[in-house]
DNA sequence: GCGAGGATTAACT
DNA sequence: GTTAATCCTCGCT
């Protein structure tokens, strides 16, 4: 499985992860599922007034200072998680926000963690998606393409037609065209 | 179907 | 003290 596209710029990556699959289990729960990423945002670092890494490693994005192929985790708003798949080489802080996905399999575990939800919207916004697997903080750093754990992987798929659209909810460097939707 | 308002934590000014 | 890479509920149309 080639990932070395993870090994470039944010933009590039945001792009290739579109047709990806997400394999997610959780040995304590049993949840088991597989999705296909369908939306994604890029994140970079100095060159991007609206990413966390914009002005250097805290503690909450060191993260994405690290190595490419890593989950970045991060809690918002209060009461919710998002994650990111870090991307360019080690000490050149980027990341990709997973925003949205289709499940593959895996469909009961899902619907249990989104009641009264229709299917059509169970993963159609970032945290949604990562309530939807059960993605939250202990699961940042993790490495996506080791998976030493059996918790969370990431399978390369072919390439999928996207457009680009400016980037949801921020204030800064609106004018980016870093958000990336798969053509239906 | 659409828009307003609320929830609630961490980082930064 | 303010802001944020958001989602859900409720009220109205």
């Amino acid at each position: 499985m080639d990932t070395t596209f993870l090994h470039g710029h944010a933009v590039e990556a945001a792009k290739r992860l579109l047709g990806c699959r997400l394999i997610r289990k959780d040995p304590e729960t049993g949840f088991e599922a597989e999705v296909i990423i369908t939306e994604t945002e890029a994140y970079g670092g100095a060159d991007d007034p609206a990413s966390h890494a914009h002005r250097g490693p805290t503690p909450r994005n060191r993260v994405m200072f690290g190595p490419p192929g890593r989950l970045y985790v991060y809690f918002t708003y209060g009461m919710h998680y998002c994650m990111n798949i870090v991307t360019g080489p080690e000490g050149e802080p980027g990341a990709v926000l997973l925003r949205a996905a289709k499940p593959v399999s895996g469909l009961e575990h899902i619907r249990a963690n989104r009641p009264g939800i229709p299917d059509s919207r169970l993963m159609d916004g970032p945290a949604k998606l990562t309530k939807a697997l059960e993605i939250d903080l202990r699961l940042n750093g993790y490495d996506l393409l080791e998976d030493p754990d059996n918790r969370l992987a990431l399978v390369v798929g072919p390439s999928l037609a996207w457009k680009a659209t400016p980037r949801i909810g921020i204030s800064k460097a609106t004018d980016y065209l870093w958000r990336f939707v798969a053509e239906p």
